[in-house]
DNA sequence: TTACTTTTTTGACATATATCAAAAGAATAC
DNA sequence: GTATTCTTTTGATATATGTCAAAAAAGTAA
């Protein structure tokens, strides 16, 4: 739980009181790959925090699985469309490697946003940040080349090359696994 | 100032206190049509509210004006990477209209969220709501054809065709003008 | 090891979209 | 109302990327 708190702590530091009051609330899970942790077509009731491990976020497209986003050690996740509106989602999320992960029920966080002030504004900057980053993302998917996205991941992400299958990236970024495949080959 | 407090409800409602604690911070300005509101290379220190006419956000790539999002009537805006990170960003915000905005300093806000939990719940939820319709966006934007994201456009917000040029709107989508009036012909 | 499955690469070809140039059309100013 | 500017469309061609099929490589299980 100290990979939760101290994640916490770089987005905003709450009180111990809050802290205590969190922990209550946290439920541990320890499962393993190719779990699916969301079904789409559920109404998805937590949010998680992934404390080791590796996770993707993908929908069926024409029958074809589309990933648009990965999670790593020490993120939040959860399918966020469906955790905020309250509706069915979707998306399905799967892990890809043997993981521990802490959630939280939807009820039990509005909850805590009403006790500890300090929470929602640790929950509110992490929004802030998470919009920032899915901005830039927007951007470098809208307007880049295939190559020019590769290559940013290969600068910025390099783990993710080390741990995520190349079917898997080459959806993350948009283009065919063959395109990928090519575009390897060009640069090295 | 009441299409301002109308849109707030419609996301959470905050005590008549706190309503009256945001209007003395809040500054009304009318600007015409072609104002640069926010340019890039500076630290954006303002919030704004739209409440009549029509916005542009858009970036310099290679001497070209990429322009990644517009706002209408009754939305929130600013150039959210800086604004939430405090340092300099390369977005420029264009008015394409002559319009009414509503705007309050960063640490004005800041100051309305210690005193007010009930403004930063509404802030927080502003958050989540754009957040999601963010991700839609970069889900279109990344998984769909040129065609696609126009037919799209044209369910969802066909307003936008009647009062901003193909021009940015094709920039808008991701592709060439030429495509986009390619993509016009073969429709009708 | 060997067989089996999954992942990645390569080849041939099709398609979508971009680019450059020019024409047509619409809006604005004098 | 004409000239001027800005926006949109059209044409010809180039390029990037997708698709389908198959081979090669890597990983997994008995």
């Amino acid at each position: 739980m100290n990979a939760l708190f101290n994640c916490i702590d770089q987005y905003y530091k709450i009180s111990d009181a809050s802290k205590a009051a969190l922990k209550v609330l946290l439920v541990k899970e320890s499962l393993s790959k190719n779990t699916i942790l969301v079904t789409e077509g559920t109404v998805c009731n937590q949010l998680f925090f992934l404390e080791k491990g590796c996770v993707r976020g993908y929908y069926n497209l024409d029958g074809k699985e589309v990933t648009y986003w990965f999670s790593f050690e020490n993120s939040f996740l959860t399918s966020f469309y469906s955790f905020i509106s309250r509706k069915t989602g979707i998306e399905n999320i799967e892990l890809l490697e043997d993981s521990i992960l802490w959630s939280i029920r939807y009820e039990a966080l509005q909850g805590l946003y009403d006790q500890h002030p300090d929470i929602e504004r640790m929950v509110r900057i992490v929004y802030e940040r998470y919009y920032i980053q899915l901005e830039e993302r927007l951007i470098s998917s809208q307007f880049k080349t295939a190559s020019e996205r590769y290559e940013q991941l290969l600068e910025v992400s390099p783990h993710m090359l080390q741990r995520i299958s190349l079917g898997h990236i080459a959806s993350y970024l948009g283009i065919s696994q063959e395109t990928l495949s090519r575009i390897r080959a060009k640069i090295s």
